[in-house]
DNA sequence: TGCCCGGGTGTTTTT
DNA sequence: CACCCGGGCA
């Protein structure tokens, strides 16, 4: 043993058996909030000092972000040196890397692209154009979903064709052509030297199958290996783990398939129990105490989770404090219950002096998100909302890595198709299009294809494609050798891309710049770390683009990011927890989602997302829903989710009962449709009833229930400021944008427009006879 | 070639 | 409602 093993103190005795089980497979199973990452980072220090080298250590997360933190703590314990050496990240990512090491076994370039899904999706809309079929039969979202889920499952473009189920399947929903689309697809992506998100994995799996001494090689590399979130692996992970575990058999797998909630993209509970049968002499373990929740919490959620049938059983426990119940608030509408979730979090944070990133409100949908944007910018709370678009889905930042992808690859058709007359450089539409067709008429690539301008009618263009040719190809030969951030500045620069940036003064043209910018930092810190496989010992320009297309919002977790609400998806809320958590928006059609109506299994998988959310939260939990509202720009009536009521009720606080027809409600159930009537029946009663069902603590002084008219009508109009009245300085305040200040008026009355700015939303044009503004 | 407008369409969830 | 796409026009 190389240094004291303190670490293992204040384990329980669970948690200690599986850190000090070393050799030979293992499954653990770790209920939630059970100390799971903590078992994991100690395990790997111990391994580590009990002498295993941590270059022979493979860790796979679900996200970057674990893997990062994992290592810190690793390091923590025995030293970043050591911790540093470990294989640790998310399957995507080592996998990429492996596969950038081994590309020539398979025929791809070293620098091969890696598509993401927008890029999948042209390309599939490409081909589907190209085969002159319908998009709107044959649409690229569902077409990519359905190859997605084959290459998840290892079925390649052969199989498919002979695979007579798949193929029914087709003809019967009238897409008949999929098979030929999967195969077209296929071949694209080869000859562009890409591969999409799941083809690492699929890509990984021919490796490891084909040839036998890389198997061999990594088989002995990886003589430990661990993988977490277990139950959310697919079938293509599943595989590469069997190869890679199959000589040394150190397999240690740690997951809860309560918590399982990627079933919608292959990922197969399946597996945990498959692992019994691969490994029958393995080892199981089970944690089950909670240490993060309140009694109640830990107790409600497992009420819920016995509903499912699908499920490995365990008994989670806590020692903790017994907790406040469950509070369960009806909302009048989703702009209502955006109010009270924000009033609460103000409330509640004044009592208890929490800070504000303890608190999160969680949905099953992004687009819910709107009501409490709104919400907690009316009561300046400030938030932070992880998911949506991603800072790399932007067009700026997109233009920018397709020069640099363009340059890392020539071949990467999505990426020239995107620059190759941005900023413009009189390469037109009509130029790009009889390009496409001589490629596919010669089966080249499109970079190939350029210097054939001449011949395909298109020679007027030839002197500017050949200037873009020459301009990547100078990209190209520094791409290895020129620091990292040298080079995308340059690249930036010299693409003219900057400067066509820059000449946009508008707040927008300004934030995009900034951005840019923000990459290029991104790019100086990273260029600064080291990197032993590069020719200049640190990382290079294309050793970002590896890593760049794999990382997620949730990894760009910025230091200024702290005391914020966080704002969230269920899903993307997993392995995090919060003191204080808002789970919203449950009705049935929403969550559970109406998709998810047709089977047990997709029930099933709505309910663990629930238990996910119950779990998240250490303190307290309030739960809401909304009588009505707008969905796909339609009002619509909802009920109360299911859930609420599966929930024992000895841990649930019930809204106070709302009709006043008492007869039409059910014993212990939640009527609804009387609620229903008498709201859109007699909105007096409504709103009186709706007094009374304000739970108990009530809200904070200064809170005005703006919303609980019903929607669409103007509300206070003869508090907005007249048109008139708006100068150039003015303070104003906007319903959505909040306050702002005019910076210029432009056109005769009735027509004025304003220049506004808002610090939340940045610059806007209102025409002042709409804006509904007020003065400040 | 680029902008503006109108129509159509879409909501699960994401590495 | 909000976004995207395509068509038409300057």
């Amino acid at each position: 043993m190389k240094t004291d093993a303190s670490y293992l103190n204040g384990l329980n005795s669970a948690q200690y058996e599986a850190v000090t089980y070393m050799h030979g497979p293992m499954m653990i199973i770790a209920g939630a909030g059970s100390g799971k990452t903590r078992v994991l980072t100690v395990r790997a220090a111990h391994l580590i000092n009990q002498g295993i080298d941590p270059f022979n250590i493979l860790a796979l997360t679900f996200t970057n972000k674990a893997a990062r933190e994992m290592k810190e703590r690793i390091a923590r314990i025995i030293g970043e040196e050591e911790a540093k050496n470990i294989w640790m990240g998310t399957f995507h990512s080592i996998f990429a890397r492996i596969l950038r090491i081994e590309s020539e076994r398979i025929n791809y370039p070293r620098n091969f692209s890696i598509y993401d899904t927008s890029d999948s999706r042209g390309l599939i809309k490409d081909i589907i154009r190209e085969m002159g079929l319908d998009d709107k039969i044959y649409k690229p979202g569902m077409v990519h979903n359905r190859i997605s889920s084959c290459k998840n499952n290892l079925i390649s473009p052969q199989d498919y064709a002979n695979d007579t189920e798949l193929v029914n399947e087709d003809h019967t929903s009238g897409k008949s052509r999929m098979a030929e689309i999967y195969a077209n697809y296929d071949l694209r992506l080869f000859k562009a030297g890409a591969m999409d998100f799941d083809d690492l994995l699929f890509k990984t799996n021919v490796l490891l199958r084909d040839f036998p001494d890389v198997l061999h090689k990594y088989q002995h590399r990886f003589m430990f290996i661990m993988v977490d979130e277990y139950q959310d692996t697919n079938f293509s992970q599943y595989m590469i783990i069997k190869q890679l575990g199959a000589v040394h058999e150190n397999v240690c797998v740690v997951g809860d398939d309560a918590q399982s909630i990627y079933a919608f993209r292959g990922a197969n509970i399946q597996n945990m129990l498959n692992f019994r049968k691969d490994y029958p002499e393995y080892e199981l373990f089970k944690l089950e105490q909670n240490y993060r929740s309140t009694k109640t919490i830990v107790q409600a959620a497992n009420s819920i989770i016995e509903k499912n049938k699908d499920r490995i059983k365990k008994d989670v426990w806590t020692s903790n404090e017994e907790g406040e119940r469950i509070q369960v608030y009806r909302a009048t509408t989703d702009n209502d219950e955006g109010m009270y979730v924000a009033n609460q979090i103000f409330a509640r944070q004044r009592e208890t002096g929490a800070t504000l990133d303890q608190f999160a409100i969680l949905y099953r949908t992004n687009a819910q998100s709107r009501a409490f944007e709104e919400a907690l910018r009316k009561l300046n709370i400030p938030y932070r909302i992880y998911g949506g678009t991603s800072f790399y889905q932007r067009k700026e930042i997109k233009d920018l890595l397709a020069y640099f992808r363009l340059a890392a690859n020539h071949h990467d058709e999505e990426s020239l198709k995107r620059i190759i007359n941005y900023p413009a450089r009189g390469i037109g539409k009509t130029t790009l299009d009889r390009i496409i067709v001589g490629a596919q008429e010669r089966g080249l690539s499109l970079w190939d294809t350029l210097p054939l301008a001449g011949e395909l009618g298109a020679g007027s263009a030839a002197s500017r494609l050949q200037d873009f040719v020459m301009m990547i190809r100078s990209f190209h030969a520094e791409l290895e050798s020129r620091n990292a951030y040298d080079l995308a500045h340059h690249i930036a620069n010299s693409s003219g891309l900057l400067k066509e940036l820059y000449t946009d003064r508008t707040p927008e043209g300004v934030a995009r710049y900034e951005n840019v910018q923000e990459l290029l930092n991104g790019i100086k810190e990273f260029s600064e770390l080291e990197n032993p496989l590069s020719p200049t010992g640190l990382n290079s320009l294309s050793d970002f683009l590896l890593d760049v297309a794999l990382l997620t919002d949730a990894d760009n977790e910025d230091e200024g990011e702290r005391e914020k609400v966080s704002l969230m998806t269920i899903h993307a809320s997993k392995g995090l927890e919060f003191p204080y958590v808002n789970v919203v928006g449950l009705e049935e059609n929403l969550f559970p989602s109406q998709m998810a109506l047709h089977s047990r299994e997709d029930l099933e998988e709505e309910r663990r997302l629930f238990y996910v959310a119950l779990t998240r939260a250490g303190k307290d939990v309030s739960l809401s829903y909304a009588l009505t509202r707008y969905r796909w720009g339609q009002l619509t009536y909802g009920e109360p989710s299911r859930f609420i009521e599966e929930i024992d009720p000895r841990y649930v606080q019930l809204p106070a009962p709302e009709s006043r027809t008492p007869s039409a409600r059910p014993a212990g159930g939640i009527d609804f449709r009387a609620a229903r009537t008498a709201f859109s029946g007699s909105p007096q009663s409504t709103a009186a009833d709706e007094q009374k069902s304000t739970p108990a603590e009530g809200p904070p002084a200064g809170f005005k229930k703006v919303s609980t008219a019903s929607p669409g009508a103007a509300q206070l109009s003869g508090d907005f400021a007249r048109p008139e009245d708006i100068e150039v300085g003015s303070e104003v305040m906007h319903e959505k944008f909040g306050k702002g200040k005019v910076t210029h008026l432009d056109g005769v009355a009735p027509d004025i427009k304003a220049m506004i700015f808002f610090p939340s939303s940045g610059q806007k044009q209102l025409l002042l006879k709409f804006a509904r503004l007020r003065l400040l």
